[in-house]
DNA sequence: TATGAATGAGTATTCATTCAT
DNA sequence: TATGAATGAATACTCATTCAT
């Protein structure tokens, strides 16, 4: 029996392999036999370490769930409600296939499935811990406007949609966030100018 | 010689199993061997009606902005740009593969390339029509909003993420509708407020 | 019913499209699809004025033929069994596609079925009428030996493995036939110079 | 772990089912599926033996050139060029379709494309190598002229063409073969004979 | 712990041909 | 005389997964 250490070794590579994948090519790209061809196994080897291709994917979202916690989180330190905001957006910016897989965006449509079998409970409470900042600084409300409006416009700049109205994704969002702290009889603005 | 409209049903036929196995599985469950088996086809024979697969895709996405168009001016009628707006909302909650279908979210994440040989443009078009009275009511920066900030709380709801904040989608859609007009110092808001 | 000239006309017009498409894309080009296509009409019409898509093969093929033998006659009319036997040469060196035809050299191989039921007897009799003036010329043999070595050096050319050898093929071909009255003590040269 | 020569032997078991094929039925005949079904396996098990249809070809190809190889070498021991050019023929004789493999004639006529993803230059070499005995021997203009009248005469015979002239295409091929010596003022033949 | 081997279902598209109209 | 409609078989290749070794 290989020591867990080293076991947990070869995961990571495993790991690494389908990210590297998954930045260039998206979840299609991102076969199991790809996986395994990158990091030099057999497909079937894989089973060993993960119980399916799901599995797999689960765990990268795991990973980017927890960049994305790191960034939104330095964005806060930053600039409050607003840093956190465009941390977020910046970060699915630059990373636009791990939107994609958080919110399962491959396989045809919109999939109300999640990630197959129980494995959503857990990247739900990563995904609600990432968001954690904002939900502190602007309260429940204006945080799930700011994600929800990152996620469109991301959605809408990488299929090349925004283009057809002539507008910028990232200016979009500066400008709903630009436009918050500006409004007195609002209660979210209320509570992000007690946040600043 | 058969008669036109016979061969339109036919048509129409078709396009109903696809939209069916769209509503039903998505973009990837909505294969041509599925629609043809759905249709009561062989393959082989979808290939007289229809050219390919990508424009049976095509095809239906045009009904469906035909139909979210006439969804949008009817809502502009009777509550202006707020109208507009819910109307959209509305359609695309009904009916959220209508939604990926828009976006051509199948094939592994989110997909620049489109429907393939030129058909882009007139289905482009035809969003940018559908979006015609919002643009006209609010401007286009408040119409760009409101749309990606439904597609952001669509794809949220569609994946039940949104559940995570304990809040409604549409909820979200009316609050940030009902803040715009109420914003004295935007060029946004005074457009509306001219409109009205 | 249509005047038989108006008929013969029609059929005429799809094997000039035929003709087309094989020079353009051989055997596997000329889909019967594709002819129907090429000539304005639907694929189930060309059945109307040929049973079968092995009989519009055969057409074309009698028509090349002829066309090589008027290319034959005329070269053995300037230069006797030398011009005639390059005549041939060129013939097919220009039209390679027909003489993949004319061996059926399509559909994978050699095939020593020839085109079908019974179409073969007519159309070896047109080959046999083509080579003519050669075997009238040169005698059996040096006809056969001429014809079957132009055959392999434009197999060999066209299949570009002539290159290995760094040789031309018409090159040789001609210093074939110019070794052939050379040699004194063989009859099929006796008979060639006799010829002269 | 299986024994790589268990492995191996079933790899030639494929290549045993595609031979068959290949004499039976041609290129065209030998389809990945019909392969699988004579072997006994699944389409998609050969796709762990070889990397794609095009490979099997070229194992097949590879085999039957080494074949040639040592026939033409045998016959060249017993009886120099006229020797190695008649076990060239007889070899082709008793395997018409290895011909058809070699110039690669499937797929609608004489096709100049070879055999797919550089696989042509290895068989190429392999080509050039069977027929080295003869361009020693003969020099390279006798050995490519005797070579293309080989082919010639077997795609004459196989396509029953060569009945046509009432004549054995073995016997053209010897007296062509016999004429070779007798000429004096060819530096051909003085090749041949300084080898002897 | 990992592999070699295999499966069965899946992908879109093309083919020659037939038949009722 | 011609069409629209349809068929059934075929093409090569990829997929996630399993299992004996």
């Amino acid at each position: 029996m290989t020591r867990p250490d080293k076991n947990a070794a070869k995961r990571d590579h495993i790991l690494a392999a389908a990210k590297a994948l998954f930045a260039e090519a998206g979840l299609e790209g991102a076969s199991l036999r790809a996986i395994a061809a990158r990091s030099g196994y057999t497909p079937a080897a894989l089973y060993f370490h993960f119980p399916s291709r799901e599995a797999i994917y689960a765990e990268v979202l795991r990973d980017s769930l927890a960049r994305l916690t790191a960034a939104v989180e330095g964005g806060a330190a930053r600039e409050g409600f607003r840093g956190a905001a465009l941390a977020l957006f910046d970060f699915y910016a630059a990373h636009p296939q791990e939107l994609a897989l958080g919110f399962y965006l491959g396989g045809g449509g919109l999939a109300p499935r999640g990630l197959g079998q129980g494995l959503d409970p857990g990247l739900n409470a990563a995904l609600l811990a990432a968001l954690a900042p904002m939900r502190a600084l602007g309260g429940q409300e204006a945080a799930t406007e700011a994600f929800a409006l990152a996620v469109g416009l991301l959605v809408m700049s990488e299929t090349r949609r925004i283009r057809l109205f002539g507008l910028s994704a990232r200016a979009l969002m500066e400008s709903h966030l630009a436009r918050l702290p500006q409004r007195p009889g609002c209660c979210a603005c209320r509570a992000i100018g007690a946040a600043r």
